[in-house]
DNA sequence: CGTCACATTGATGTTTATCAATCTTTGTGG
DNA sequence: CCACAAAGATTGATAAACATCAATGTGACG
């Protein structure tokens, strides 16, 4: 095999799985995994929907991850939400943010009014959208009181620990890749790559992370949970 | 009449009513509000819902102001999310927040798993409920903005104009009144409660805003919104 | 008319942004 | 495989924004 470049743990999700796992039926994850779906895929930083193109596209991600960003009047950027492999974007109605990976990404394409149709035949997949909008909901409320009430250290640790609860399949283990640059984590956390950089090395000092290359070893999670007052069972 | 204490503009919403300006068919608003539903009143700044107690409840604000809010460790709060008149709560299945009312407030209750049989029938009702949660999601991206990429003076404008655009029932006046205390505009957006006194003073000494007890004046508000890189269209 | 919550102000310290330079890693074409 | 370019990471010096601590002012209300 001449796999040598591919990395670990970037199998693709299957959307049928997925669906099924996350709780939906067989019968409605079926129907879904029916619809006409075509197959994207997405270069490393490279937006794909501009703020403001409106769009009847969802998107769900099979391997890598996409982000919504806003940019601002000054340079200035925020991240607003991420999505790993597993779960989707839904179109809003009046989107002001834009859409880009933050590693290369897989991604099918599904067509949001088609989707709808299946409503009428499946009030079972309503609720299911529901609360998959619900999760995501409280994943934005941790973020904001993130950047509103926590110093930067804490954030940081708050999206080292949302990130390995997130990507990886199981409970996080003692080693995990961070896909991020620093530049992306302040865009997350609001803060600048500057102050980012020393945060990190101010939790490596501590011991709480030890780093290699784009790789975070975390010997005891407990404590970093509790230096990020992270609490995983909003990821439900 | 004996009603001098009476706030302007506090009449209460019906929610018959407002379910219907907001796109549903008159055919399920009618069958909503047909439902078991009680009425309750709650006094400001009681918390009316602990953070943990889950809940089958879905509260719809007929008058007044709801937030749900987040404690953490060291006495520092954050509010996550407003709902004015003809806005609803919609429980979470893992809800981390609790409830507290701004100001006095009337609210009616109903039971999410008693609504959701209404899915089955009208899947329209599914439609509408997601397209409110969207609206509510980039209310939140905007408050994440705020807290995340702008300075003190910046989210305090934000939230004065999105506090006359939500609560007004039509495009907003040049008064109108401010139902928070700068200890909650500071649990709002991620300040201390002295920093918002300043920037109070600082908006009106640049001329953006007048203030009169508890009402504020605007003369203009090109200038207030571009201060606070307001957009109106996420309130769509 | 006293109490209580809220608002206001000043003095001071901490955190974080900004500016600027250098080092390291990664990717690419010859 | 190496040279080079480009992006990212790291560090230091300085300034701005904001938190903290503490005191006083003010309005509402029983």
């Amino acid at each position: 095999m001449s796999g040598h470049h591919r990395q670990v743990g970037a199998a693709s999700i299957d959307l049928f799985d997925a669906l099924v796992t996350s709780g939906l039926s067989l019968k409605v994850a079926h129907a879904i995994d029916k619809l006409p779906q075509r197959s994207i895929n997405i270069d490393s930083r490279r937006p794909f929907r501009e703020p403001g193109s409106g769009g009847d596209e969802v998107y769900f991600v099979r391997s890598g991850i996409l982000s919504k960003y806003w940019s601002g009047y000054g340079g200035r950027r925020q991240i607003l939400d991420l999505r790993f492999p597993g779960e989707s974007v839904w179109p809003d109605d009046f989107p002001d943010y834009g859409l880009q990976a933050i590693v290369k990404s897989e991604v099918i394409v599904l067509q949001k009014s088609v989707l709808e149709t299946l409503l009428d035949e499946f009030p079972e997949l309503a609720i299911f959208c529901m609360t998959a909008a619900q999760r995501f909901e409280a994943i934005n409320h941790q973020w904001l009181v993130n950047c509103g009430s926590k110093g930067g250290t804490a954030r940081v640790a708050h999206l080292l620990c949302e990130t390995a609860f997130r990507s990886g399949n199981a409970y996080p283990t003692s080693r995990f890749s961070n896909p991020f640059t620093q530049q992306q984590i302040a865009d997350i956390t609001g803060q600048t790559n500057v102050n980012v950089n020393r945060v990190f090395r101010e939790l490596e000092r501590e011991g709480l992370i030890q780093r290699q290359g784009k790789d975070i070893l975390v010997d005891d999670w407990t404590e970093l949970k509790r230096v990020a007052n992270f609490r995983a069972d909003y990821l439900d």
